[in-house]
RNA sequence: GCCGGUGUGGCGGAAUGGCAGACGCGGCAGACUCAAAAUCUGUUUUAGGCAACUAAGUGGGGGUUCAAGUCCCUUCACCGGCACCA
């Protein structure tokens, strides 16, 4: 041992030597309860970010605590290799996005290594190549078989600048998650998942994982967006046509006055054609269609319609409305129309005013006057009533609540066959077709006879061919590769064209942690058992930026994959960490603002088991982190003290055997020192168990190394004690610095891996004190402090804060109303 | 607009309704040193006082309670999500 603590050294022998005897390594074993800890795995950019450090660093504490108290563990690392980064590298630097994408990995590893993480890395896989995206192919072929993959024509979001399409989740107010260019619309055939399918269960199952941020469960409860309302037919006089409308307000239905259709609604061509209104509508659609996304969603936007010379009956009252068209109703949720109640819809009241459309009042306030006007002068109201009351001018419904309405209506209107009760989401079917070339190949062949056709499993995986050439315009490669492009019909044996659309890269995330349990599989994506001994993950911590896209796509994966009989959990994840940004001057690390803080650099200069600590001791987990290179040095700091605490006393630890954490004390000082060691197994035990508070955890190991200090000080030296202290010092702060505790473990006589230890247990009775500090208030407010003997009874101790001086003269000209005693805390005389 | 989060010393942050500010950073002082660095020790919410001590204090206002950073109401600021979803 040298007297100077060298890092580079330490943590360089440790890494090859855990590496070599493959101490990460891990199998199912039912003699164990197993716990599965996993990480977001990395896009592999080429260098580790701080978010990634604080992700894996979270994650390395929680793994090796749960090993060092008996868990069988398994935690895996990855990479999630596809993706358009790598074909942007390619374009610009002339390089494939293959080799691109494996250089970075090596580099990337490279970088985790030096972390020192406990990764058993036997299990690593990496989704861009063949044995990993044979099985999204496969996993693609069985969504196929069962109904849940399927090609449909639609209005697509279209990235220009990316040249591909993207799914809803993907588009954040208007603009590409990814390069923020506005998305336009674009009529594609496309393939989708039927993720709308399970939409009812991803919001219900919700309720079964406690163990996930509030906050996450919320979005996704948003984005799935349930309502519950009516399907209601509108029927045009001539034709017989029924305009399908959806409302949450079937109550008001005898308020309709109007029915407005989505610009995109294929009816609008069939009413208008041939009509004087023909040309006029034609010309709205299209301006309203060259509006950008983001103008035409906006809640700002000024609501602009055009009557389309249609009518059709109100099927409740048999009345006869007009057709409109206008930009506010979205083709994409519900039916792609809607029925106008100006008089209960602020939206339809600001329509219905500026067309000087009639305005019906059917729902009147509780507390109101029953009118009978049917009709309201549009000048006369200022706003549309929204909230609850009596249903009026409603035929046989007058009189009801509207609450009442809300169910009669609907199942009248299923009487007369004219609509039915209906529950909407707003979640969409997801799109996972893209037009890119580094992506797995959707296996699909087009044949001109047999058409669409899967590619059967024999011939998986459809490969990716690597020797390619990137225009330019930004095509997809694929579709000039004539040996990837021109194949045969699996059916007919004819001539076919293969698919070159690829898959999203988030059907590769959505399942990876079900290869993890059997990653070296090449006959499977997984084999049953092994999943469901591994399934679910335990603990999964990551960036809360995935709060909807990836996390909730895995969901239903994990739940489709569960009714494909290929597994057991319904859920993939049980418990989630999301954790915080890391910021430098209050804002997120970024090149462009060049306060960017590289992870190697800091490694280089500290070592792993700083930049570790610091990250972890800094901030809470789920919070922002703000990043401060003198707290870095702090921490730096810490670890020498620790090095140099363990180094003084090495003669002695080596070779003495102490009976663990169980040494008789009888002076104060030992006494003290036993309790403090005794007191920091507890909190550290709870803090890392129950609240995964690790900047507590270590702020009281920081204590514990304090106290060590003051112990030397007074050179009491009761060795079994010291040993004992030493030791559990080193192996509570293991999770947090594996490299430094492995090697102080060994300094004092161990060959055995700390990290093979069993987490140290604290006495109880080691915890109890003689005398405690008693806080004596007067009417709430501190007066004075009192030494009493422990667990000293309530009367005694009243007695004992009365005939205190302080109290006296308090009490000399007051009364007492009550006087408050609380054991081992406090007393509060309350005077008057 | 709706939903959620956060707000505590100079800074990062601690506090099962029971001593606000643990721990760390920074500052100040002492020890060691020829000196500096490193290290060790002490000190550090603010105001007043030589001091014992006193008063104020967890974004603002109000409330519940013997006791509130913590619970309730209200309000402000910042951050995040959703938003013409019928």
């Amino acid at each position: 041992m040298q007297e100077k603590y060298n890092f580079k050294e330490i943590e360089k022998k440790w890494q090859d030597k855990w590496e070599s005897s493959s101490l990460n390594s891990v199998k199912e074993d039912l003699q164990k309860e197993k716990y599965y800890c996993l990480e977001m795995f990395p896009y592999p950019s080429g260098n580790l970010h701080m978010g990634h450090v604080r992700n894996y660093s979270i994650g390395d504490v929680v793994a090796r605590f749960k090993m060092m108290r008996g868990f069988n563990v398994l935690h895996p690392m990855g990479w999630d290799s596809f993706g358009l980064p790598a074909e942007n590298a390619a374009i610009k630097n002339k390089i494939p996005p293959a080799t691109w994408t494996m250089d970075n990995i090596q580099n990337m590893k490279d970088q985790l290594k030096s972390m020192g993480i406990s990764y058993d890395w036997e299990r690593e896989f990496t989704t861009s190549l063949p044995d990993y995206y044979k099985w999204t192919q496969w996993l693609f072929l069985q969504f196929y078989e069962h109904g849940l993959a399927y090609k449909k024509k639609g209005h697509v979001n279209w990235c220009p600048d990316c040249a591909t399409v993207l799914a809803n989740e993907q588009v954040v107010n208007g603009a590409c998650e990814r390069c923020d260019t506005p998305v336009e619309k674009k009529a594609l055939d496309q393939w989708y998942f039927r993720i709308t399918d399970y939409a009812q269960e991803l919001l219900d199952s919700l309720e079964d994982l406690p163990g996930w941020p509030d906050k996450v469960k919320t979005m996704q409860e948003n984005w799935i967006g349930r309502s519950e309302g009516a399907e209601i037919y509108f029927t045009e006089e001539t034709t017989g046509e029924r305009i399908r409308v959806y409302t949450t307000r079937p109550d008001t239905a005898f308020g309709v006055t109007y029915v407005v259709l989505a610009p995109e609604h294929p009816m609008v061509e069939r009413f208008i054609e041939g009509t004087e209104y023909q040309q006029p509508v034609r010309d709205f659609v299209k301006k309203v269609q060259q509006m950008s996304e983001i103008v035409r969603t906006s809640a700002e936007t000024e609501k602009e319609g055009m009557f389309i010379g249609a009518y059709v009956l109100n099927p409740v009252n048999q009345e006869k409305i007009p057709v409109w068209v206008a930009n506010y109703v979205l083709y994409e949720y519900g039916t792609g129309a809607v029925m106008g109640v100006p008089a209960h819809d602020e939206r339809d009241f600001m329509f219905a005013r500026k067309y000087q459309l009639p305005i019906r009042l059917v729902i009147q306030p509780f507390d109101t006057e029953i009118t009978e006007d049917t009709e309201v002068n549009p000048q006369e109201i200022t706003e549309a009533y929204v909230g609850e009351g009596i249903m009026v001018n409603s035929g046989s419904f007058n009189g009801l609540t509207n609450q009442e309405g809300l169910r009669k209506i609907p199942e009248y209107l299923e009487k007369i066959r004219a609509g039915k009760m209906k529950v909407n989401y707003r979640l969409r079917d997801w799109l996972i077709s893209r037009q890119r070339y580094w992506g797995a190949p959707i296996p699909i062949v087009y044949c001109e006879k047999c058409g669409a056709q899967a590619v059967s499993e024999k011939e998986l995986p459809v490969i990716l061919p690597l020797d390619v050439e990137f225009r330019p315009t930004g095509e997809s490669p694929l579709n000039h590769i004539a040996e990837f492009l021109h194949t045969e019909c699996p059916k007919c044996g004819g001539p076919a064209r293969r698919e070159t659309d690829t898959m999203d890269t988030f059907v590769c995330s959505s399942w990876y942690f079900l290869r993890y349990t059997d990653s070296q599989n090449a006959e499977e994506a997984f084999k049953r058992e092994k999943a469901d001994y591994w399934m679910n993950v335990d603990q999964y911590i990551g960036g809360v930026e995935h709060a909807i896209l990836h996390l909730m796509y895995a969901r239903f994966f994990t739940k489709a994959l569960a009714d494909f009989g290929l597994l057991a959990a319904r859920e993939p994840f049980q418990n989630l960490l999301t954790q915080g940004m890391v910021l430098k001057e209050g804002t997120k690390m970024s090149k462009s603002k060049g306060n960017v803080v590289s992870p190697e650099e800091i490694i280089k200069q500290y070592g792993a088991d700083t930049a570790r600590l610091f990250i972890l001791f800094a901030a809470p987990p789920e919070r922002d982190l703000e990043w401060s290179d003198q707290g870095v040095e702090g921490c730096y700091r810490f670890i020498n003290r620790v090095w140099r605490l363990v180094y003084s006393y090495k003669e002695e630890l080596n070779n003495n055997s102490a009976s663990f954490l169980d040494t008789a004390v009888s002076s104060e000082e030992d006494k003290n020192l036993k309790r403090l060691l005794h007191g920091t197994i507890k909190k550290v035990t709870e803090d890392l168990d129950l609240r995964f508070n690790f900047n507590t955890a270590i702020s009281a190991i920081m204590e514990l190394v304090n106290g060590l200090y003051h112990y030397r000080e007074k050179k009491p030296q009761n060795k079994n004690l010291l040993q004992e202290s030493m030791e559990a010092l080193i192996v509570l702060l293991a999770p947090f610095a594996p490299h430094l505790s492995e090697e102080l473990w060994e300094v004092i006589g161990h060959t055995e891996s700390v990290h093979f230890q069993s987490w140290p247990k604290y006495n109880e009775e080691a915890l109890k004190v003689e005398k405690v500090e008693i806080v004596l208030q007067i009417n709430g407010k501190v007066r004075e402090r009192l030494i009493v003997p422990a667990a000293i009874d309530r009367v005694a101790l009243e007695k004992m804060a009365l005939s205190t001086e302080k109290a006296k003269a308090a009490m000399a000209d007051k009364q007492i109303v009550k006087v408050i005693t609380i054991p081992d805390k406090l007393v509060n005389i309350v005077l008057k």
